[in-house]
DNA sequence: CCCTTTCTTGACTATGAGAGTCAAGAATTA
DNA sequence: TAATTCTTGACTCTCATAGTCAAGAAAGGG
C-alpha cells in the first residue's frame, strides 16, 4: 500500500464532487454511500479539505460541499500533498526513507529516495480529477457496450 | 515512508556484502553493527534473503554470509520484489491502491496506481548496488576531502 | 570428542500509525 | 422551533510492522 486508505477516500471523494460540479451543493452522506465511504470518517476528511481551497460547504438544511475550481484545474499530485501537509505538519524531505537518517551509510540510498520521490509525482502531478473523470466515464461506456 | 524499514534493512545488508565481496565471509553481526540494524531481526532478513540467490550462508566457527553475484547484476528492484513476495506469497497487483477493488468506481484509478507503480519500478530497475557502492564512496571522498 | 561460534527456525511480544467512531454543538432554512 | 447538515476534536480500535527470544543444528578448532 503505498497510498493511505484516508489519501484514497479523499481523491474518491475529490473526484465524486467533480463529477457533481454544477449539480449544486453535494451532500457528505451521498458521498459517503455513492463511494463506499465510512460517513463519519469522510466529514473529517472533507472537513480537511476545505483547508486546500479546492473545496466549499455550506451548513445547514439543503447544505452541502462544492468543488471550487474546475476538475482539469486541480492535480492528484496537488490533493495528495495537501493531505500529507495536514497529517505531518512537520514535513520531512527524508520521509519516504525514514525520517532519521542518523547513521551516515543511510546516505548512499537518499539519491535513490529522491529518484523514485520525483517519480512518483511526476506522475501524480500529470493527473488531473479531469483525467479521473474520463476514466471513469470510459469504463461506464465499455461495461454498458 | 514508501518502503518498510525491513525492506531497507534488506538493502542496506545486501550493500555491506556487495562491499565486502571477496573478503571472504561476512559475519550477520559484523552487518549488524557496521550498518546500524537491530542484530536478531538481521538474522530473520538475512535468512529470507537466502531464499533469493544472491546470497549464500555458511554456518559453524568461521561462518558467516557473502553475495554470489556481482554488484552490477543486482538491482534494487530485484531485492525489493523478493523481499515482498517473501512477506505476501499471494501479491495482488493492485495492492499499491487496495487490496479489494470491490467496487466499482475504484477502477477510475487502477490506471493512475498502475503508472505509479511502473514509474517506481523504472527506478529501482535501473538502479544496482554497484550504483549505491558508487553513491556511498563517492559521499567519504566529499567528507574527506 | 567436546567446545565455541554462527547460522536456523519459528513462535512470541510490543508499538505506532492509521482507521474509524462518537457526541455535543453551531449554522441554516423551512 | 424543528429538522437538517456541517464542525470539531477527542476518543478507541485494529493490525501490519518491528523487534525479541530460545532452543537447536551445522561446522570447525583443539
Amino acid at each position: 500500500m503505498l497510498i493511505t486508505q484516508r489519501n484514497q477516500y479523499a481523491l474518491r471523494a475529490m473526484l465524486d464532487l467533480a463529477i457533481h460540479k454544477g449539480g449544486g451543493l453535494r451532500k457528505s452522506s451521498e458521498i459517503a454511500r455513492a463511494r463506499n465511504i465510512p460517513p463519519r470518517f469522510l466529514e473529517v476528511i472533507l472537513s480537511q479539505l476545505k483547508g486546500s481551497g479546492f473545496v466549499k460547504s455550506k451548513r445547514g438544511y439543503q447544505g452541502g460541499y462544492t468543488l471550487i475550481p474546475e476538475p482539469a484545474q486541480i492535480t492528484v499530485g496537488e490533493v495528495l500533498r495537501f493531505m500529507d501537509r495536514e497529517e505531518r505538519p512537520l514535513h520531512c524531505i527524508a520521509c519516504i526513507s525514514k525520517c532519521k537518517c542518523s547513521y551516515d551509510d543511510g546516505c548512499a540510498f537518499s539519491n535513490l529516495w529522491s529518484r523514485v520521490e520525483a517519480a512518483i509525482y511526476r506522475v501524480y502531478d500529470g493527473t488531473t480529477l479531469q483525467d479521473l473523470m474520463d476514466n471513469e466515464s470510459a469504463m461506464t461506456v465499455e461495461e454498458t457496450g
